[in-house]
DNA sequence: CATGAATGAGTATTCATTCAT
DNA sequence: TATGAATGAATACTCATTCAT
């Protein structure tokens, strides 16, 4: 009896999650040069040949990796920009959901790693990096821009701000995803980069 | 003519230091794993051959990059910690000096970026991971409880608060090193990483 | 209502004559080395595990369709080898026929094609090979051997100008069974190669 | 002391030729999709990487054969095509040049079989097949027709009786460069093709 | 010493075959 | 029985290292 074309569309949907999930680990482990295949595979726990029913290539498997946390990131932040409260609060919401996913080693934090390695493999097509970063840096310029208004945050160029904050959280979660130990980072600390003292 | 001994021993050392800033920068770029030996010495401007007379192999060379990288990080530092000022002007010092670093993407940039990519590559024994490290941290260990006793730093413990520091510095240095284009970082922004605000 | 046995006979044999006629073009078009099962099950309509249930290897599957192939040969030349005319008529019929076969693009045309692709495809066992240009080819023998006596055939050796005449005819198929455009050969031509001009 | 520019030139020159004349041989034997990467450089007697110094892929490799072989025909026939006989003993001229290239297994011996090969292995682009098949075909057609005028050929279309000439070549070239043993092939059979008896 | 061609162990990718549904 | 997803052995290709010149 042959499968129906549900079960099967299920099944690669399935599998599909399954090896992007791994991946998306596993590449912020290793980076894109420092992962090899049959590693991953084996990591991922389905043979060398499934990769490649579904990605055609390590190159086209990262990139698909790559737009599938965008994506997320997207989704992520539009709801918290529509929130109407003052922009520190805002700025400490987001400062404690990040280290929230830093500490517990979500799959954003991981896409934070990536992120960062993106920014350094310069080879690779970095169309993906800059509309990457897009959403959530605009957001935060705006939640800054607000601050800066409001007398909470710290004087400067709010697009530079942005990227300086959104540096600091990456480099965060660079720092302890790739690490044994789990360092508490202090909620303070992440909120003084933007926000004035008291 | 033959040469004379002190005349050879001179030549390989310059062609050496060529080899290992050329290297510096070109790890920097693109990590360990992605770094191809050829691509390296036509970097260079070399023979892959001539890489070889100087370094047994890859990993040799990038060792004795980070060994190099250290020994010019503890110099600069030792004699810095020697300084008999306030924390608050310490820190400011030394913010102002890897600003300059990073902006004019020197070596010691460069190193901050290959740290960042050694702590991402796992896979090599990181001896010099931590000993490279390990200088700058203790001394702003030092720098910082000084600065709390002097009410000048924020609190928090020695250890992460330097840890923390570091990382915003290697951060700012990848995200400058590899960029075109030249981001001013503002001098504040860094000293309130460990400065309260007055 | 189960299925008869021989109903389920029939459904196999069925089945089984499906995937051998699709075979033998594929094969034709692309040789063994050349055709990769997951390619031939879609063009055959059909699953690539279902091939499995006929055939248990893709080199099997091959040998059978040279045994169906010769099987068919054999009875096709038998038939024409009882006729009692003289051999320049005989030539001339076969000559007709085997055009015929390779205008019309039949399965006997296919075959030809993959012949030739057998005794490129040196690593095969050519058992079959062998066996299969055997029967027509002895024919032939008998009758350039008639037609010699009767003065119709050009001199040389019998088994020699057989052989010439069937690599002839491959050809032609070949030439034509994997072009799009229909090239008409000439009937004449064909006969030429055996038979003297008038 | 670093190799002049003349000498590695001369070297690489040489290997590539090697390895061209190689792969001729071996995939006139074998086929594009029969050859394995490994089998060909052990029979060429180089490393594997060592191929791929010389081209960027086993596609590639093929191609560049495909357009050396193109050249090489071009230039032989192009000598024939001035001499001042009539088409009778041109005919003759170019049917026992071709027997003597395929009973001696020479270099265009194989590229007719590789010629054949282009014809089947339809997937790739046949650029060349056509180009290649080009200035022979042409020149016959110019002899045929000045044959028919002379009275010696037979009739038929020029472009037509060139290509089933051209075929019957290649199939005998085919015939024998894959077989062991070494079928003399009758010169008069081969000017029959074209050329009327008497 | 400097070079870059040659090498083969290692890595990415393909494909005949198996197997759960 | 029919299916196509899963598999890993086989294959194409890469790259650190060697070595003749």
């Amino acid at each position: 009896m042959p499968k129906t074309k549900e079960q099967c569309e299920e099944i690669r949907e399935k599998m599909k999650n399954k090896i992007t999930e791994g991946a998306i680990n596993y590449f912020a482990k290793n980076g894109y040069a420092g992962t090899r295949i049959s590693q991953l595979s084996k990591y991922i726990g389905i043979g060398q040949g499934t990769l490649y029913n579904y990605f055609s290539s390590k190159e086209e498997l990262f990139t698909e990796i790559l737009k599938k946390l965008e994506l997320q990131n997207k989704i992520g932040f539009e709801n918290l920009a529509k929130v109407q409260i003052d922009a520190a609060s805002k700025i400490k919401l987001i400062s404690k959901s990040m280290i929230e996913e830093i500490e517990n080693k979500t799959i954003t934090a991981y896409s934070f790693v990536l992120n960062i390695r993106m920014i350094e493999e310069g080879t690779m097509d970095n169309t993906f990096t800059t509309s990457y970063k897009d959403t959530p840096t605009k957001m935060l310029r705006d939640i800054i821009l607000q601050g800066q208004r409001e007398g909470s945050v710290i004087n400067g160029d709010d697009n530079e701000l942005a990227d300086y904050y959104w540096s600091v959280v990456h480099t965060l979660a660079l720092m302890n995803v790739n690490s044994k130990e789990n360092k508490t980072i202090e909620l303070n600390w992440l909120n003084r980069i933007l926000l004035k003292d008291r």
